[in-house]
DNA sequence: TATTGTTATACTCTATAACTATA
DNA sequence: TATAGTTATAGAGTATAACAATA
């Protein structure tokens, strides 16, 4: 009884690999729908751009930030939040001051206006949170935020160098 | 006795809301992490941008697809398969072949470079992928992509208008 | 000399829509 | 007329680094 030659199916055969099931594909999709769900409402009715927007939850729950605080809050750069503090500024969303110890500084908070869109966009926002959460159970919920966390730490690790 | 007159603190005051705990924007820096520590894989060692990637992938999963096909397996348009297909056409990473039952589509393979280069891709990015999911128990792991699913679902409801 | 924030510039992405070739 | 894919173009977003003011 003679063996048949086995073919060699390794050979140019990429390893398994689905697209679908690799978890920075899934995360980046999920994140781009419900991102994408949630732009919506503030540019359209708002008009305000992502980068507003964060600046401007940021100053609700914090207010008296300088520029170099807000981009750690928001994770933003220093770019990125000039400019739309600049934006924001046109509109009087915002109100700068000088810090008299740090010239260098700009403080910032919310004008009247600012807080009052502020109070517009959140329930906005947070019904649609509501709704995308209506997907999962409060325990769900909770395990989703733990795992986020712990995956989220992971990948600092990787871009802290 | 007289009451002291109530202060309205909800004058003015936006509903309590904070940005870190905010779903969408948390899943947003989540996903922003773990692409970038994705994208300096493929992009720095393999010369290959997000789309490129993608498609790559998804012909090594399943050969032979139309740009079409493309587009929804990756959820890129059709503008930015098109771009991602010429450039790797230009690498020959890929071959393209006219389907002649109908000529307006355009069937695309990998070629042996294509397939050479994915099966390198592979192994370092299934690697970072193990590292991320180090953080989760298996239990862990499942429960987050069925949440992930779940919430993506829903996210998909609002989008489809 | 280092830090905060601004500006300039170039590059990449994205979005719209006009265009071609097929059907 | 509708579809697959391409091209053109403009707008948004991003990244680098030079710059001014201050410490």
């Amino acid at each position: 009884m003679t063996k048949a030659p086995k073919i060699d199916e390794t050979e140019h055969v990429a390893p398994e690999f689905e697209l679908q099931s690799f978890l920075p594909y899934r995360l980046a999709v999920l994140a781009d729908a419900v991102s994408q769900s949630i732009a919506e409402l503030y540019s359209e009715r708002f008009a305000l751009n992502r980068a507003e927007w964060r600046i401007l939850a940021a100053l609700g729950d914090e207010p008296n930030m300088t520029g170099k605080q807000l981009s750690a809050y928001t994770t933003l750069d220093k770019m990125q939040v000039s400019r739309a503090v600049n934006a924001m500024l046109d509109r009087s969303l915002l109100i700068r001051s000088e810090n008299p110890a740090d010239r260098r500084n700009m403080v910032l908070c919310l004008s009247d206006q600012g807080q009052e869109l502020l109070s517009q966009v959140i329930p906005v926002v947070q019904e649609r949170e509501k709704f995308l959460l209506e997907a999962l159970t409060e325990t769900e919920q909770t395990m989703f935020e733990v795992a986020s966390r712990k995956i989220h730490e992971k990948a600092k690790q990787l871009l802290d160098h």
